[in-house]
DNA sequence: ATGTGATATACTGTTTGCAGTAATTTCCGA
DNA sequence: TCGGAAATTACTGCAAACAGTATATCACAT
């Protein structure tokens, strides 16, 4: 009777949360591009739906920062300026040099263990870029998932997709991806060896690096 | 279930947003407590509108982790656990840093000098803990502001208030008060010489030392 | 009394409709 | 042809009604 874990309520999920989602994906995919207008009678005939869902998913990105609200005016896809790039390289810094330092303290063996596959994965991949960023996302996702906070790995995600549609990310560059690949391999080394605090500086170094190679392309 | 006035139709804010500002600094100041159940109807009731902009605000607040939506089954206020606690404070620590980094590179002249002055005003306040509290609260925005980051303040001022509701705030000794005040005024210093890596140090810490009170009162 | 099934109630999710305001078009005069 | 006012359109904001499901209540059997 004690180790019955409840049942997942899964059910359907309502249907602002599937229209959040799509929405979500549709402008990081840049689908719905920056300062697009969006109607939510629009929507709502679009995805053979009723208004209100779609308001509520709104508020939702409303909230996420992804569009910008104006009462009785309208909405839009917000417009990532340069300066907002930069924020949030800043704060993904910080962020994840927080969740490296964490993640050196309560990673498991295991984990290290899968964190070295990918690595092995990735470095056979020096052209194709899809694949790299496929495994890159698997490697990060699991050391960001070791720091046992769902806040930060929250924080991180949002902010790293908000990048995501950002035309020109880093790895354009051989050499640049080799160096990243480098990085990479330190702060599988610093995580196992425990050393938090250079899990943390390597981390920051990283998002920093990448976050010049960003602002170079458009100098 | 406590007292939610009626909502004042002003014309320019939607009823969505005054809602929503209701139900969080409700929830802010505990009138809302921990694990209570939030019933749409209700609330619509209690404030003289209609169910639809409620349902919005509580679409915002669950973006904002201040409430719990289950679907089908119902709606909570969030119950911070000390685990929430510690993941808040770690996360204010590297964001109050790096706020405190970029203050000490784009702070004016004038913003400094009003940080001398709230400085002044809260050394006489060592027993009245409100005023402190009120002062301080006006110094750091001044900080976060000097920033220049939108999204930083932002994200500080959500994780801020998060904490505000929990129990027993950390200056509860005068000693430990007066330590505060020590660190602020380095903090400043830090700042007025520009010292951007001593400045983030020194808020990491503080912060750091604020969860170290916190988590000795419980233990 | 206790557990089980049926009924009733209450709440959530969604749709629909209505009001008001901003944007657009149309039409008129210069 | 151009500017501007009036009319029209279209969208947002809000409310209310409707549908379905979870929860509570109660009757009944054991």
């Amino acid at each position: 009777m004690s180790e019955l874990t409840p049942v997942e309520v899964t059910d359907l999920r309502p249907i602002r949360d599937i229209v959040h989602e799509k929405l979500r994906t549709a402008i990081m995919r840049g689908e719905l591009p920056s300062g697009e207008r969006l109607f939510d009678t629009q929507l709502a005939k679009q995805l053979g739906v009723s208004r209100t869902p779609v308001r509520e998913a709104l508020r939702m990105l409303e909230q996420e920062a992804l569009i910008v609200v104006t009462p009785r005016r309208g909405t839009i896809v917000y417009r990532l300026k340069q300066e907002d790039a930069i924020e949030i390289y800043n704060i993904r810094s910080v962020l994840e040099g927080l969740a490296l330092r964490l993640a050196a303290q309560n990673i498991t063996h295991q984990e290290i263990v899968q964190l070295r596959e990918k690595l092995e994965k990735m470095r056979p991949l020096p052209e194709n870029l899809a694949g790299y960023m496929a495994v890159h996302v698997e490697f990060n996702s699991i050391i960001i998932g070791a720091s046992r906070s769902p806040r930060i790995e929250q924080l991180v995600a949002s902010f790293a997709s908000q990048l995501r549609n950002l035309r020109g990310i880093s790895l354009t560059t051989p050499e640049r991806q080799l160096l990243a690949w480098k990085e990479h391999c330190a702060i599988a080394d610093a995580i196992e060896s425990r050393d938090a605090e250079l899990a943390e500086m390597l981390a920051r170094r990283h998002v920093e690096r990448a976050k010049e190679a960003y602002l170079m392309q458009r100098a």
